[in-house]
DNA sequence: ACAAAAGTGTTCGATATACACCCATGT
DNA sequence: ACATGGGTGTATATCGAACACTTTTGT
């Protein structure tokens, strides 16, 4: 038997999106250790070799943020020969969504886990900047294509949260009622008939998402022919 | 230093798609050996330490194919623990685009190589039905949002080769006059002034792609949202 | 009364879709 | 003459985009 041909260390990454005050987050470590120490970087680890990629990025999510269901969503395999200076580390990249209404272990937790909004991200090690642009260009077409928006709002809403959600990820804005008639005709939500009243001014209907599947959506995909 | 952790192996498969005679094929290989002997798989191999995914890939198709810069883009990584009866073998999928002018060496060789119509798969090796399938995806999309036509298509070509090609991918009939429309308005080709002709019919146009950038055909991705 | 966000429809232009006949050629 | 695929335009429906005022609350 020949030595092993292609062998390398493979890792899993994750770019976890949240949303805060109306603000779009990305969960960040500092590294403790060399290369890039001190920099922040995304939430990973190491692959077990009898664990598939989904569980080890779970494994890693549940062990910084103590949520335990997280959305996940494979967006690539980043494996450049230069990415790490330890050697050939491969990493294959998910997008993550959670909803920051499951108290997060990570808002709470040693300074060196922290949520930074997607506009102001600090420097980040290895290739992560391009994996996070990479995520959200993923992100902006899932929005747009089916429900995902569930995975990362709080079980009730208000229009202008979800409004907000998708200028912060689509990253421009959006008018308001031609928003809201979109998401009527597209019957994404439901309201829950309960009312949201925050500040001096006129409280706002609470929302849920309907059960719905939204693969449908995918059919408006015909953006080029007849 | 504690044994390395995540270590796998790590190979490239690739979905090679072109057209021949109007008729949207891929490239499957023959197995030699164990596990899937004599089932057709996708071509690929083990990726070099010191060498990018998509070197790998390249250098693979070269092998077998005889051309030398093939389109190649990322589908994304397969890695479920049983895929592989050998052990934990990792697979970083890619689609590729060879235009059948360029003549191949597959189409000659040995009887393990063929090019199989996509609507007429044998049964495959591993996951491959499914990576074929992803990919197929990423190529409906691709079409609709770029040039990437061009990669496929031989240089010079007729509207109808060009419709086929569409309708192949999207595995739908178009419409002739609302296709031809659309390609004008998007001044995706020109005319080469020659004429091909072939059959009992009228001589059909030839066509060459303009070398016009079409990221901008993105914007049109606004499918949802004002 | 005022400030601040919530809520609500209509018009216009652009794009997608449906649809049928004549043309140039080889046999 | 006929069979075969190449080539062309118009009318309608749908969708996206632009746009401003009233409502409800707290202070």
């Amino acid at each position: 038997m020949e030595k092993l041909r292609g062998q390398m260390q493979v890792a899993v990454d994750a770019v976890v999106f949240t949303v805060e005050n109306d603000v779009l987050k990305i969960l960040l470590i500092e590294r403790r250790n060399q290369p890039f120490q001190g920099r922040f970087a995304l939430p990973g680890g190491f692959v077990n070799p009898d664990e598939e990629f989904e569980q080890a990025v779970k494994r890693e999510l549940f062990e910084e943020t103590g949520v335990k269901d997280i959305f996940v969503k494979q967006i690539g395999a980043y494996g450049k020969v230069s990415r790490d200076p330890r050697g050939r580390i491969i990493s294959i990249a998910f997008l993550a969504l959670i909803s920051h209404d499951q108290n997060l272990k990570a808002a709470t937790d040693a300074a060196k886990v922290k949520w930074a909004p997607l506009n102001d991200l600090p420097p980040l090690a290895f290739d992560h900047r391009q994996i996070i642009s990479d995520s959200l260009e993923v992100l902006k077409f899932e929005i747009q294509t089916t429900n995902i928006a569930r995975e990362i709002l709080p079980e009730e809403f208000t229009l202008s949260n979800l409004q907000s959600l998708y200028e912060n990820i689509l990253q421009r804005k959006l008018d308001k009622r031609n928003f809201r008639k979109k998401i009527r005709e597209l019957e994404l939500v439901k309201e829950t008939g309960k009312q949201f009243m925050e500040g001096a001014h006129r409280p706002a209907m609470l929302y849920e998402f309907r059960d719905k599947e939204y693969e449908n959506l995918k059919e408006r995909m015909h953006v080029l022919l007849s």
